[in-house]
DNA sequence: GTGGTCTAGACCACT
DNA sequence: GTGGTCTAGACCACA
């Protein structure tokens, strides 16, 4: 269900969490769903059970999911979703910003943009 | 001449290496310039001497700068600004494909660049 | 495992990945194979941490490793082995310009090649 | 006369020794010519004298240049290009054990000799 | 346990 | 003066 690259310099925790918040953002994961059981997952991934559950904490902390002790971790129900954007839109915003100040032209980005949203959702290779 | 935030998660060389990127893309830093040297800038940082050397070796490596051992460290005469240029449109290209993957609407994003085009606004609050 | 040379004018750091990269070259050292960790080879060769992790840093800058915060050191799985005889070859070509520029004839070296690859020959004197 | 590289790591008085032994080995220099004095070719080069007289004290000591005070360096009589030419036939038979341990075959090495010599003696770009 | 970063302070070669 | 290298020893995040 989840990937993880070894070679990526981000921890493997990190990797984990942009996942799930990728997966809620997406619809994948929805309200109340269930995520896997720390140990379960740990077992499936191959990594160790401390890396899953500083994830899980951590998506907790910043709202993304609750944990009801005794029977695992749940996607919270509150309105995550403009949340992930609002976070894309800034991060957007941002790079914008510095495009602007590196005397990048407003026609090369508008068109980049429309090329994107017209052609396949591709991932870019990195 | 440049500016740490030691608050910043990101290690000091990098934040250096960074800001020398940025400015020999804005043209603050033009080919041939000689950078100050390394115990002036860790001298006037207040950071340790090696600091500074990692940045400027990394810098090196990466053909930012070319140094002479025993006279300085110089920006790279090759053309390095597009260089530059090239990096923020690849990071462009990959918000922006995240973007579509959350549904988030061209439009909004076109009107972003619009007005921070048009506004010339500063900065995005971090 | 590696051997330092205390003698010779060429960095700690610099000896030590020349060997790595020649024991890649070799097949002794295989992709996703770990190093040794930067503290256990720091001490099995009686020199600082610091000195190994430079050697393995630019290692990895050069694509020849990949390290993994927290896990260790590992040999890259892309074509390392190409890229090594390439360069070596590049070598090769240069010095035989030389020595068509200093009127060495070609006789000789082609002669010499001969005699090391039959004779398996070890190694020259330094 | 000579060319520098101040980007090259090769230090500036290093670049300048090779570039004499080079000359000599050519038959550009020839013995008992005289070199040009240290502070004219270190007016010339934009470098500082002590550099030039660096190189030339190496060469002296090597055997290749003799110094007669007050009057200035020359180019010893001495079987100076033999000497040259077996240190770049050591040199080259180090390349090729090299190329041999690294399994490069022996045809490909033969070949590219063959086309060097029959093509045109140009410098390799690095 | 691992590697990553940083400091303090030293010595060297080159200019 | 410059950068390059190395040591000793520290703290951190990650697994």
């Amino acid at each position: 269900m989840f990937m993880l690259n070894p070679q990526d310099k981000a921890p493997i925790f990190a990797q984990l969490k942009k996942q799930i918040i990728e997966f809620i953002g997406l619809g994948i994961l929805n309200p109340n769903d269930q995520l896997p059981s720390v140990r379960s997952l740990a077992n499936e991934l191959g990594i160790n059970p401390n890396t899953v559950a500083k994830a899980y904490q951590e998506l907790e902390l910043q709202g993304y999911v609750y944990t009801v002790a005794g029977k695992g971790c749940f996607v919270s129900q509150v309105n995550i979703e403009a949340d992930i954007q609002g976070n894309k839109i800034k991060e957007f915003k941002q790079v914008v910003m510095d495009c602007h100040k590196f005397n990048i032209e407003k026609e090369l980005l508008i068109s980049s943009i429309e090329s994107i949203y017209e052609g396949g959702m591709k991932h870019a290779e990195n």
